[in-house]
DNA sequence: CAAGAATGTGAGCTAATGCTCACTTTCGCA
DNA sequence: TGCGAAAGTGAGCATTAGCTCACATTCTTG
């Protein structure tokens, strides 16, 4: 039977390493050329299979993109999840909310970037906004922990301002964690507890 | 004879609105359409010319993201200068800075959130890098003026703090300007400010 | 007014890219 | 071992968008 919509499950272990395969292409490729660089045919040539392979287990470009997103969220709320659900006092979980955040964009800088580039472009399906409220969910909590009176806003704001000091350092090449850090954790604390 | 080139200059004042036309053509397709829709053949509809103007007057489409991008930091400088040249104290220009961004941006804030996303796909002309490091040094001096230790990394830190604050309010719909500048405000001192 | 320069036109070329589909190969099982 | 299902193939279609060029129109100047 000819398949016109993407083949529900991967049986064989030969379908999962394909689907593994066109994945990690999709990310090879962002990081190598960037994301113009990123189509569907090239993700495939990457992966070693053909377009119509790939397109037997994504039902078109930008599924491969949300696959690889959801990958990268749902390793971050797990981690964002231990430390607001841990009882270490709330400016500790601060630190290591931040601390989540530079490691992750650091393992592969150019991905994180392009990755977020990407995203603009893509409207997100529920699973995915649910996954994105996940996560700010918590960091709301964990900044409420440490200022009752924070409004949702201010967190949202916390988390852009940790954001694209992570970015900006990550683009200009700098590779000193430790000083990302500092600069990263002055910028939250600073905002968050300036008085007058 | 056959221009190949876009012609150097516009002598009859019917070229030069041609020209207007056309940029004001493109503002105007971000801010309605987003960036995806920018296409050259719709800016020249939209400017209610034909394709082959536009393309006397543009080398291509990246010379139109580009005009329209110097006409806006053109602006800010000179804004920007007037604030670092002036003797106001140095957080009354601190202040003064904040508002000039978040004017800027809510001003027209789909077009300056669509600009912005394009600007990353545009590789900038000697004169337009010029322009951008001109914006810096004198955002730098203000920086400095306020807190003698700030390295460039802390006055970059700043401008992108400024900015992703603005751009998410924008996108989330905020139209209190007051409550956005008081945030980017307690961003910024917090941020200079902070100290242990 | 003539003539050339300046400006304007738009059909259509080219290249890129997302995606389809008729077909082949491989796998697992009775 | 043979057969049906699963997995894989790739030429090529459809569309889109940047851009060209041979030509038409309008302006300006001596």
């Amino acid at each position: 039977m000819t398949q016109h919509a993407p083949r529900k499950q991967a049986r064989q272990t030969r379908s999962i390493a394909t689907q593994t395969a066109i994945i990690e292409a999709a990310a090879h490729i962002l990081e190598q050329h960037g994301a113009a660089a990123l189509t569907t045919n090239a993700a495939a040539e990457r992966a070693g299979v053909s377009i119509g392979s790939l397109y037997q287990y994504f039902p078109n470009k930008q599924s491969i993109i949300a696959s690889l997103l959801r990958r990268e969220w749902a390793s971050m709320l797990d981690q964002i999840r231990t430390v607001s659900q841990s009882d270490l006092p709330p400016d500790e979980k601060l630190h290591r909310l931040i601390a989540i955040a530079i490691d992750h964009q650091f393992a592969r800088p150019r991905l994180a970037l392009e990755l977020e580039y990407v995203e603009s472009s893509l409207e997100l399906s529920e699973e995915m906004q649910h996954l994105a409220s996940s996560i700010a969910g918590e960091v709301r909590s964990v900044v409420r922990s440490f200022d009752p009176d924070a409004s949702p806003v201010i967190a949202a704001d916390v988390v852009s301002i940790c954001r694209v000091l992570t970015n900006d350092a990550a683009m200009r090449g700098e590779t000193d964690t430790q000083a990302v850090t500092r600069r990263v954790t002055r910028a939250v604390l600073g905002f968050l507890t300036y008085r007058e």
